[in-house]
DNA sequence: GACCAGGCACATC
DNA sequence: GATGTGCATGGT
């Protein structure tokens, strides 16, 4: 559950301590919303590091006998992951680790995408028969932050994220508690929060820097431009 | 050689 | 609903 933290805690004035802190983050790094899919799906429990290692290794994989996951722009093309077998797609994943679980998991969302939308990104969006939320969630392999980074960074659409940096971060500042629910969390920023895309795209970019770089298990509040919250 | 990283499904209680 | 476990590579 939440914490009793002050029900006015001023979620914009953290935010704009980050983003003066670190600036804009330029999330997410990738060259179409598709690869942000893949992406999302990539670094579950990963480091983006070996997320890069894994893309790369799939970019590079220009075979002369088959096709190459690269359309001619440069982007994705996600008929090339919907026809590669899981195996196949396995072995160039494999820096990224887990490596047969998150194959198992790309194919899982390309059969939903392709069943149910023949393949186009653009209608997935613009489904109005229903919460897409809901859809992807039953994607067998896509958990809450996964759909609301697919959402947020491919879609533009306001759903916060929350993940392990959010956690940490804002728990040791007792502001959520840290055994608090995904939903709990994202309520605790959502009702608070102007519902707005690009505050939350990079927000949510904003406190995995400042996790990164400053609550990691051994944590840096010396330097922290949010050591001012234990003031208040 | 531990420990960690932008989770999730499934089993069990 | 809470807790435990498997999934795996690569960086520190």
């Amino acid at each position: 559950m939440i914490n009793p933290s002050p029900p006015s805690v001023d979620l914009l004035k953290i935010y704009h301590r980050l983003y003066t802190a670190f600036g804009p983050q330029h999330w997410w790094p990738a060259a179409s919303r598709f690869e942000v899919i893949v992406g999302a799906i990539l670094t579950q429990n990963t480091s983006w590091k070996n997320v890069e290692k894994a893309l790369k290794s799939l970019k590079d994989n220009t075979p002369s006998t088959s096709q190459t996951p690269l359309l001619e722009n440069g982007e994705f093309n996600p008929k090339w992951f919907y026809d590669i077998p899981r195996n196949q797609l396995a072995r160039l994943i494999r820096a990224s680790g887990f490596y047969n679980l998150k194959a198992s998991r790309l194919k899982a969302f390309m059969t939903f995408l392709y069943d149910e939308y023949g393949g186009a990104l653009d209608r997935m969006f613009l489904d109005t028969t229903g919460p897409l939320r809901r859809k992807l969630l039953k994607v067998s392999g896509l958990g809450p932050e996964t759909v609301d980074s697919i959402l947020l960074y491919a879609g533009d659409k306001p759903y916060f994220v929350v993940d392990a940096y959010t956690r940490r971060v804002f728990s040791r500042h007792a502001l959520v508690n840290e055994k608090a629910s995904y939903s709990e969390i994202q309520d605790f920023f959502m009702k608070r929060l102007p519902l707005n895309a690009s505050l939350f795209n990079e927000y949510h970019a904003l406190i995995v820097n400042v996790g990164k770089k400053y609550c990691k298990t051994k944590p840096d509040c010396e330097r922290c431009p949010l050591a001012y919250l234990f003031n208040e």
